[in-house]
DNA sequence: GGGGCTTGTGTGACTAGGTCACTGATCGCG
DNA sequence: CGCGATCAGTGACCTAGTCACACAAGCCCC
């Protein structure tokens, strides 16, 4: 995206329309949101929020990705769930500030646009518009149906299933540009796994590695074992 | 409990009181919750909420525990959380009926008496008071700080540490009434897993086993893999 | 109070997945 | 070109989950 547009952007409250649930918003609060509200610009591999790092406002992501993730002490990770444009990042705020410290981070995964409400405008917004509840209800059964996914996942499926569904998933046209060391936290198991998980892939034809990179070969194959 | 403490529960409002974030409450408040709420009672076993059936109260509990769980088409089964007497089920009202079918299914444990809130009063209440606003906010932040132990547990913990925490935590008195396919089902593992880690820890004289019962002899040594 | 049922527990053999300690390959860059 | 850093492959070993059982303890119900 370039300079241009994220002043445009910023300088107009169109960015609410992205925003499915918040189109309808009384004319009212969609200018306490765009006055009250600032468009941050944020880059690549920033940390949004982590261990002993709350914020105080809750995010719109207008552009770009955050990838929710999971630390444990020994280093190992697990991908929790991505926000994308046109979501909020509701657990990531209103809950976290109010309890304990979570091992939980969120980083962008690309630069980041989002518009930031302050946690007051955000208690206004929720007092006074049906709407905005909705909104934000809505938002988290989205991330806790995420969460329960997760663990359905990692407690009851086999590794080669979810690697081939994640790869299916996060292909690009056919390639997907990740190390096995990333798929790894992706997924919340050891680099070993993915290499010989991958290794049997390639061995069946299904893709073709090199360093950091992933070609699906016949998508077929995968899906075929993702399906199961 | 008896019935006439049930009764005189359900005739006043000091039920309110036993809920931290809600003591506070404006007096007007009170009062929509009193006459607009009813009183429920729930036999041990109920099924609150499941696949299929979404509740649309929220419950406040007053006695008893819900244990809230997902369940695998393989028939295998996680406990997530437990609600207990002074907590409220916000997950499952707020989120649940919002977005998609669950396999998360909540079940009485115990006898159940709780204050059941419509949705109508539950909106109108997070729009007109912020303190009942924190209470749900914050009663959100504790269950998703559970489901982010329970991922960390499942992904990155050892069963055997997993178990010991587990007796020790539901340990009452030196004993624990549960089959080792409950446990199982509480950690998320086989039966036999938990078999077969009994068996080393009676080995070792921390525990003492009989049919659906385990008493602790040592607990010292449980606590101290516990503590690993 | 001895059958038969149901439910709970024990066990061995096997597979999947995670850990450790390496080696070798590839890339970027001075 | 050579060097350090990052990425990938491998074998040995251990933990956990699966499958197919046998066996044991309580529970009716004559």
């Amino acid at each position: 995206m370039k300079a241009t547009d994220m002043t445009a952007l910023a300088k107009t409250d169109d960015w609410i329309d992205r925003f499915d649930g918040l189109s309808k918003l009384e004319p009212g609060l969609r200018n306490v949101l765009t006055t009250r509200s600032h468009v941050v610009h944020l880059p690549a591999d920033s940390v949004i929020f982590g261990p002993g790092k709350s914020p105080d406002n809750l995010l719109l992501l207008l552009q770009g990705t955050v990838r929710v993730q999971q630390l444990a002490e020994s280093g190992r990770e697990v991908v929790l769930y991505r926000v994308t444009a046109g979501e909020s990042c509701v657990l990531t705020t209103a809950c976290m500030l109010a309890y304990e410290d979570h091992a939980a981070e969120g980083i962008a995964e690309t630069e980041i646009v989002a518009a930031a409400i302050p946690r007051g405008v955000f208690d206004e917004l929720v007092a006074s518009s049906k709407e905005f509840r909705n909104f934000v209800f809505r938002a988290y059964s989205r991330r806790i149906t995420d969460l329960f996914h997760v663990i359905e996942d990692i407690a009851f499926r086999r590794m080669d299933i979810r690697l081939a569904q994640k790869i299916i998933e996060r292909a690009d046209t056919g390639v997907l540009k990740a190390t096995h060391a990333q798929l790894a936290a992706e997924l919340g198991t050891a680099r070993e796994v993915i290499s010989r998980q991958l290794a049997e892939f390639q061995r069946r034809g299904w893709i073709a590695q090199s360093r950091g990179v992933i070609e699906i070969r016949d998508c077929d194959g995968l899906r075929g074992l993702a399906e199961t």
